[in-house]
DNA sequence: TCAACAATTGACCAATGGGACAATAAAAAG
DNA sequence: CTTTTTATTGTCCCATTGGTCAATTGTTGA
């Protein structure tokens, strides 16, 4: 556990929360089950893999996590907190509406998470959703929040029924970027993405609203 | 080779271009790798199940694809295959640019189609693509043509910059839809999606030219 | 210093995987 | 009716996998 050990560059270890030993080595495994997922995808992470990626033996990985899903179930809690760390921290920064709006796009495409691999391995999660309940929760939670931000600042802008529809439309122009970064890296720079998306938002908005004051 | 074998609604057989039995039991066992893709993700999908679903033995699979990963780069060519039918089909009826975005939009989102399922099999074999260079051209063709299809119908109604953007604008759009339906079957309804992507394309094209020749 | 406990390992196991192959059945060709 | 391909099966092999477990090695607190 020494050389081998992953540390990502948003993997900073909060001394204050990380008391137990225990809680160290969860938290390294997890990360170390997401980083052989980028690699590997979900047909190709194996235990032992998710071990050597952490410096250490298949059985401590048993003994943190009961089993294989269970690990990856925490591996996708792990990655999706960071991502929505990401946009928590722009929102709390934000004071209009229309500020927190952008906060939300921005924070879905921040330069240090808008990356292929973290793609790779999000799109294998995402493949096994239909078969995992576990990992449908999460994602249906992880959906939720996400819409609930948009639909928080889209009620200053749009009507109710407008708001549902481009918040929906938010959520899955994102995740088309995303899916198209994993696709074909370097096929959408973050700037680009974030264009995409503005551009929608400011389009519906115009169409939507009828000429509500004018000029 | 009875009753389990997988026919799809859109897996008819031309009875003119496949004059050789061997092109029968590829065509089938492409089918097959697809349904058990269905099921039971990538992760899940072994040679025994593929065979079982086609009602063949596991010897017969490696008989007629070299191996695994042969046997689900065709099985991705043949989905796609299907969906682009359903694309072109509609484009021939096309008269007007409108028609053919229109077109290419609804084709997306064929009510057959677009079902869980086989956004679920679609969404394991993207998840493969990072680590299959077959795959990641077969992708890459898909993409390339639906752009075209799309360019070819927007150079009539905006600039070739902006026709570019919402070209990839609409892509993303359409796979992102399709991932919500995946992720959330039946949180997505196919009229909704049209509405979704026709709605993009009219703020984008509104938006963009400034008022080009006024009614 | 020593007992109690947590962390960690490595050996082990049964099941399953992909793939090779020889043997057989079925067709086609002559 | 042979001969020659082609289709198909079942068996065998070996590597790998998820998971269990007993044994070992720290750690810590009394």
């Amino acid at each position: 556990m020494d050389k081998n050990v992953n540390v990502d560059s948003h993997a900073w270890i909060d001394p204050v929360k990380l008391k137990r030993l225990s809680d160290i080595r969860r938290k390294e495994l997890r990360q170390a089950a997401f980083a052989v997922l980028e690699r590997e995808g979900i047909a190709g992470a194996t235990l032992e893999k998710v071990a050597a990626q952490a410096g250490a033996s298949k059985g401590i990985v048993l003994h943190y996590f009961r089993n294989k899903q269970e690990l990856f179930e925490h591996a996708m809690r792990e990655a999706n907190a960071v991502l929505c760390n990401a946009v928590v921290a722009r929102l709390r920064q934000a004071r209009t509406p229309m500020e927190r709006l952008d906060a939300v796009i921005e924070g879905n495409f921040e330069e240090h998470l808008f990356q292929p691999p973290l793609c790779h391995a999000w799109l294998s999660l995402c493949a096994e959703v239909p078969r995992d309940e576990k990992l449908a929760r999460i994602q249906k939670v992880i959906h939720a929040r996400m819409r609930s931000n948009l639909l928080s600042s889209l009620h200053g802008l749009a009507s109710p029924r407008d708001a549902n529809d481009i918040a929906l439309g938010v959520t899955a122009l994102i995740d088309g970027l995303w899916l198209r970064l994993g696709l074909q890296p370097g096929s959408v720079s973050r700037e680009q993405a974030i264009l995409q998306v503005k551009n929608y938002v400011a389009g519906q908005l115009a169409r939507r609203e009828p000429v509500t004051v004018g000029a």
